[in-house]
DNA sequence: AAATTTGAGTGAACAGTGTTTACTTTTTGA
DNA sequence: TCAAAAAGTAAACACTGTTCACTCAAATTT
């Protein structure tokens, strides 16, 4: 994918831009931002703070790359089942599970993705959201099945699938963010476990599901 | 609602307190968590920075009290909605509808009400999640409405409104996140818009509550 | 009324944070 | 070989949340 670069400086430059972001991808699947400081990080690879400032220009665009390469399993892992031969429901349905559960397994990732701090009035675009970013590429793959599912008749010959991709990208999003940062969701108290997390989670597919189909038995 | 407090040095210190935290919500309202320090906070009272902590233990626990304030006026709102005598349907729109609408309004609010930071592997219950929780009372109130849909034959009889309950906030937690973190949505490029932002929150509604439906028309 | 205790409020410090600047050392290319 | 460019650094700047020892005033107790 990426065009090797020539000189041997720049491989070496660009050796330790990976050393540097896999160190810091270590630190952040288990504290998350705010766990990363550049000062842990730069012990972690034994440099001096001020080094990383010659390999990124801030914490955030350090932080950037960390959620890109996350987009990109992301993008992975749904096309992996996109792809597959299973019939259209039940497919429609690993896709909605496979999607949390990526969040499930990297939850300071999760967060930090959909989170370039919340604006009050009106904001600029942010970088993710440029023409042609894994969040796009990955969003296309959703409303493209979605069209799919319209094309064979399962649901409501109505549907704009990119609407609707929006709409379920949307419910699969919060039921992510749910279970990220509410240890104990879908159950609020402790003690009572009525579902299981991922029986939960298939719940929640079904139902959203649902509401795009043509008629129910 | 609150008994009064006996003392004068008692009220004193309650006005103080307010004080604070009517100083705290205004810079949260505009800059949210981060932008909120307590040095700022002490400048704008015109109090030593040390003297916060003469009334919140940290700084966590004064933001937890603008959150818990946050979720009386979300009840609140949804309250209205709910003992409306509009028909059925509208209502339920009208309720998430709302729901996104007071996210779009105080989004640092919003986004930092779900945000106890995410936590990766097991974690320990969280205050908010305590029983009678203002969060609890929102829920219960959801999920008696969708009861009540059941009951009217307007859903599926086989719901259990508790756990469709969760799912559908799942879903307009998920279109409240969307909109709050990602300024242009539900367009991704500034440029193109299909549909206003008001215009998808109705159809979003529709879509999540289409699930639950019994039969379609 | 005097003495004592409680609480409010403070300045200074501790231990962090991201980032920049001036500087030295190393590497590279002509 | 020698100048130029790049890599790396120590120290400082401007912040952050929080704590500690301290003062001073108000309330309680004797």
């Amino acid at each position: 994918m990426t065009a090797d670069v020539s000189s041997p400086a720049e491989r070496r430059r660009h050796k330790i831009r990976a050393r540097i972001l896999s160190a810091a991808e270590q630190v952040f699947a288990r504290e998350g931002a705010d766990g990363l400081s550049i000062r842990r990080l730069a012990e972690n690879i034994d440099y001096s703070p001020a080094a990383i400032y010659k390999y990124f220009k801030s914490k955030d665009e350090l932080v950037d790359e960390l959620k890109e390469t996350f987009f990109e399993l992301i993008l992975e892992n749904v096309n992996r089942i996109v792809d597959t031969s299973t019939p259209f429901a039940e497919r429609s349905r690993d896709c909605v599970g496979t999607y949390v559960q990526i969040a499930i397994e990297k939850p300071h990732h999760y967060a930090a993705a959909f989170a370039g701090q919340a604006s009050a009035g009106e904001g600029v675009a942010h970088d993710d959201d440029r023409e042609g970013s894994k969040k796009e590429q990955a969003f296309n793959v959703l409303s493209g099945m979605i069209q799919e599912g319209v094309d064979i008749g399962a649901f409501r010959s109505e549907i704009d699938s990119v609407l609707a991709a929006k709409s379920i990208w949307a419910s699969m999003h919060g039921l992510a963010m749910m279970i990220v940062h509410i240890p104990t969701f879908p159950s609020f108290q402790l003690g009572q476990a009525d579902m299981t997390r991922d029986e939960f989670i298939l719940f929640h597919a079904d139902q959203v599901i649902r509401g795009l189909e043509a008629h129910h038995g």
